[in-house]
DNA sequence: GTGGTCTAGACCACC
DNA sequence: GTGGTCTAGACCACA
């Protein structure tokens, strides 16, 4: 996996496991791989992996069961959807609509950057 | 000044100071501060200041005659304006259009958002 | 490690470590020494090994891995190569043939000089 | 006049002006610009040109007759001739020897990169 | 006066 | 453990 320069490995992981989530290739209730498969998979320290799922379980995303390994929270689907809607519409876009607008770029605009 | 958490010191003071020049309140061809007198109106170190000037002058934004100081380049305002914009359709722009869909947002739907 | 006077200290280090990697003896692909730990080597403080490690980084001579350390670039050696061919034919060489014709050497003069 | 990153500018100029010298442009016993003349021409600060007339007469090239200005040397061209000849074979010649080694190029190489 | 280099040491996020 | 940022302060060559 290739990572961005400037945001920390372990939530550009976290972002990846969310699609896959969504995208259903991870379902709910199943388990996901351990921290060491998923760390050896994506070329990364198995802390790292560990501390994408501690991040993910604070966000009651994936649960662990002691012993036997991380799982897709119920529910997680929908939640994902709407926290990160959340962060997207009140966070995020004010800032992109700044930026457009100091650059120049205004929402008609934006089709034809659609590739 | 103001100093967000996350972002270096030295990149925020940089892009403080591509404002200042947009805005034309440094013109170009004109002395900018010396890192002396820069550090402190800003209450920052005059080496975290001379590291905003090398990377400045890396994107050749400005330059420095020596013994003299920094002066704005030539050609500066199109540069930072070309810059971000480059960066923003081709970097940011993908991913945003790329989590708009994930969250089944539409281009349509964005002016909804924007107070 | 000696020290010459007029150069600074970090471009004497990045070239030492360019002779290494051509010698081989920093292979192409591997771990060099954190900048702790090559500032105690050669008796210089680790920020100054930072600064080194950033000027080849800029020159795609070395990489970074986050959390990891420093690694030869794979090319490494030809890129130095080409890189200091560069230089030398360019900007050197033009200059040493002008002082040459100044003082009335000629390249049939050379030979007689080396020992 | 365009000024090299890494030698001082002083040097630079005492460079140009022995170029001059020899070439016959300043004769002989013949005054030289003033410090404040010089400057002007070059763009630099006139304390810099100072610097290089002192250095100059440091090296019995040029000569100051107080309240009048600065003059050529009697002899000055037969001087710059010796000095920088044995400066080159003594100093430079070897180490741009040794480089060339270093990029394989050999004195048979050379003709090639004449332009 | 200018920037440039270097040190010592601290603190931090991240792997 | 790793690098990255920042400070304080020193020293220097140069303009």
């Amino acid at each position: 996996m290739e990572f961005n320069e400037h945001k920390p490995i372990y939530l550009q992981i976290s972002d990846n496991i969310c699609e896959r989530i969504l995208s259903g290739e991870w379902p709910e209730e199943e388990r996901i791989p351990s921290v060491r498969e998923l760390g050896s998979i994506l070329g990364v320290n198995p802390n790292t992996i560990l501390r994408t799922y501690e991040h993910l379980t604070g966000s009651t995303i994936i649960y662990n069961k002691r012993g036997v390994g991380f799982f897709v929270e119920p529910g997680a689907k929908k939640k994902i959807l709407s926290m990160q809607r959340d962060i997207f519409v009140n966070d995020e876009l004010p800032l992109i609509l700044k930026k457009m607008e100091m650059l120049g770029i205004t929402l008609s605009d934006l089709p034809k950057y659609v590739k």
